[in-house]
DNA sequence: GTAAACTGGACCCGAACGGTCGGACATAAC
DNA sequence: GTTATGTCCGACCGTTCGGGTCCAGTTTAC
């Protein structure tokens, strides 16, 4: 359905914490899932992954967090969600990788590559600085309150 | 992964096929799914949802078959995406659906959908007569080699 | 009447995603 | 230097859902 993952989502969500300056330059796991609701466990998960992905940097120990490895701006949606979910592809099969049953009669490929690059130009259009511009706060201190949706 | 469903790629196979005139105006599911060699039942089930959605009109009967429903030039591939996999959603909540736990505290809601937009228009802005006009011909005797089955 | 085609429903299976757990590590207090 | 604390880190598990199958019913040409 052309529909990005819930991982990719909480990324978004937590660069785009990371990129509002705030108090501190680091933020710890636990802040960011209790701030949003997330399962602090995945959301950790998550991170790690944007580490090893060289958007984000971690330091460890009791005054440790995350923060941003470069600026806001340097940050587009594409690197998030392959940093994610891997190589970006629309189709199963991509210019390195041939593995679908289809290929010697696929007919759409190239006009599907075509789709994919203007869709990934869309993507890299967008920064994560971008992102933080939008009016809406970071949640602060929101006590818990009962939030029916 | 942001990746199309196998079904939404059935479905653009068989659009295009049909797009590219042929000795009959109709054309059988077991025909198409024997010349890509895909699952006949399953592709059955997409030609369903394409008549479904006003893409396709269908002809019982034993010389029955599937034809466009429409100039190829007026059916885009958001038209046949949204056909097979429902309307498309980039988020897990759209303007009409809500229904995601972190609603009121999502920072990226909007930025997101403005994404959502542009992705939408260039698949808008493709049509199944472009796809067509590729130089791949409907495969029919096999050049190449061996076809595993 | 029979064969060939579409229609529609129920059903199964496996991979991938969301989610969870225990351990490793670095810092800071004493 | 030792301990305690709070963090990062990697392996693990359950569930959902898309892909795929089967079958009974209906329609139409020959």
């Amino acid at each position: 359905m052309l529909r990005l993952s819930k991982k990719a989502d909480y990324a978004l969500l937590a660069l785009r914490h990371l990129a509002v300056p705030g108090p501190r330059e680091t933020v710890s796991a636990r802040e960011l899932a209790e701030s949003y609701d997330l399962p602090p466990e995945l959301l950790a998960k998550v991170l790690q992954q944007l580490v090893r992905g060289g958007l984000l940097v971690s330091v460890q120990g009791i005054r440790g967090g995350y923060g941003l490895a470069k600026a806001a701006a340097e940050i587009t949606v594409v690197d998030v969600i392959q940093a994610i979910d891997g190589p970006m592809t629309v189709t199963a099969c991509s210019e390195s990788d041939h593995s679908c049953d289809q290929y010697t009669k696929c007919n759409i490929r190239d006009p599907l590559w075509k789709l994919k690059d203007r869709i990934v130009s869309a993507l890299a259009a967008t920064t994560v600085a971008e992102l933080a511009e939008e009016l809406v706060p970071v949640p602060e201190a929101m006590p818990l309150t009962l939030v029916r949706r």
